[in-house]
DNA sequence: CATGAATGAGTGTTCATTCAT
DNA sequence: AATGAATGAACACTCATTCAT
């Protein structure tokens, strides 16, 4: 029936969706959500205006979907970090959070700010906390393993760490000695 | 009709501006600058709308009054820090860094959020990132005086370390154990 | 792929139209012409919206037809109405305008909301005027023949009470006793 | 304080006001509704859109407005009916019915349009059929009183009559006898 | 000094219509 | 014959800003 196959459709549906997102995770990232227009997205992104409501039931709709890959990315790289040496795992998860820093930055930026306002768009702040607490219990596990004795508060210090990482990368980017912090970081604690 | 003095006068432009600064901090901070509009400011303030046009440009140049008025909180803070002992400076330093953190919620909250956006805003990220590297010098020096070797390092580690907590208490505020974690660091560093 | 022979093709033309106006008029019916969109058409209809396009011109082109069929339904059940009895065809009349009620419905909904738009559609309003005069005319004769004294003013009233009959009826349906109404009136007319 | 006095803002408030629901009239009545943009009604009205939403917070709610006002004066309408005699009371109403018609033209396309839908604006379609059947009611008392054997079927009829009269008003409106109808159906009822 | 009515460019969103296949 | 991806003009609505008083 239809002269297009299923499969050509899809193709070109999936083409236009990641344009979109791309487009859409740029512009969030650099100006902030708010400041971004579906006029703006669908200029980057080249299409029109209306196609992105083909896809997409509202803008939220398209922050949701940007925020959804990235949990589904970030639980991906989690499954690969554990090894049976706990120091090992621990590098691991350095190595990890450097290289997310360095190549998820507009993803960072976007979730950044959303965090700071409560009120609106719970699910991102939620969504947030709840990592964050998970990635403090980890590392307590971890810390205790290795056996360290104030493993709790060193924890919440090592994480309290990497959120200030992020922070300053993200501000002053390339004046910040990235590589540098990452090798200090392994070896004071990997050692 | 009943001729007001010059001083009067002055006394009610001052009380106007007062407002109008003070409704705008709770504002951009709770909700955002760009998800607050100037009705709301005038509503909370209880002025009209007009006033603020008669004291401010724009809606930008509350923001920038704002934040001069936070970086000139910051500077008298900064200035009654120095002590001979450069331990005891340090540990002004660390306690005023708490005391921001938790005087001045709103505000913090605001900055972050511009200082995430590059393209727009710059007076709010170039500030941030000058202040940045200031107080990292600062500290730079203090830890070289007090004699400790790898003091570029720790420096760094160190304003790391209050720029995570600063995320942290923001973002998961009242579970984030803010006085523990000033007395540890204090402990640590000032011992 | 199987060579399809023209009458096969007639028949899925005939098919898809069919299922087209059907949805068109029970929804435009329902939710009015400007509420419907032709993505719904499509849903309803079981049809892609460029198959629509494929049949009709526009939204509009396919109430066009809707309303062409309609006059021909009417005309037909005209035709059937004549007796030689002027009483039997008047009762005929009532019986037939109390059947369209009935069985059209939605059509109902559809033109009296339409004829009431004076600038759009005035197709509509043209055909729903004519029509009206043709049937008021053709109650006077057949109230002339009957021999009733005021027939010019009665035939406006009967018409004028048909009308009113489709309006309640349409307005508040299940509560309006519309079999007892019709046999009121053909006591009353043509007894 | 306020240079213009809070009489001088009322005024021009009302004004704004005005303009816009007799704009909004005009345009709901003649091409209805979901035909008329805010645009529109802005032109029209000689303001801006934004205006609009100064004194209306939606299209929707400029729509409820305009029958709010139009139930007022039907009340009020109601109000100046009654007579002892109550021969005179029908024929009040029947001189009040055709005053309203003749003066509320564009809301009675507005209305009778707006029933038509039932799921969209419920608050239109309830109150024409609480109106409704309010005003059989009234018409069953007085028919009764003036000693009508079958009063509930003439009263019915009555009410069927009008808005038979109604929506061939609307619909050929100049062409439609209405002083006559008028001055027969007193005479018969009210003789 | 202070008001709030008024504006218009901009926002997110919808939808009739086109078109390559 | 049939599909549904793509478009763009229109829509309802928002809001920073202006201005007469």
């Amino acid at each position: 029936m239809s002269p297009r196959s299923k499969q050509q459709f899809e193709e070109l549906r999936e083409a236009s969706i990641r344009k979109i997102l791309d487009a859409s995770l740029e512009l969030f990232g650099t100006t902030g959500y708010e400041n971004t227009s579906i006029a703006q997205i669908a200029k980057v992104a080249g299409v029109s205006k209306g196609l992105i409501y083909n896809y997409f039931e509202s803008k939220e709709a398209v922050l949701k979907v940007l925020i959804e890959d990235l949990t589904a990315i970030g639980d991906q790289m989690m499954a690969d970090l554990f090894d049976e040496d706990p120091k090992q795992t621990l590098k691991n998860i350095f190595r990890m959070i450097f290289r997310w820093l360095r190549d998820h930055e507009k993803m960072n930026r976007l979730i950044f700010g959303m965090t700071l306002h409560v009120d609106r768009f719970d699910f991102v702040h939620e969504l947030a906390t709840t990592k964050m607490k998970g990635y403090v219990e980890l590392l307590e596990q971890l810390l205790q393993q290795i056996g360290m004795e104030d493993y709790k508060t060193e924890a919440r210090i090592l994480s309290t760490i990497f959120d200030g990482i992020g922070v300053q990368y993200l501000v002053i980017k390339e004046d910040y000695p990235l590589d540098e912090i990452e090798e200090m970081l392994i070896k004071k604690y990997c050692a």
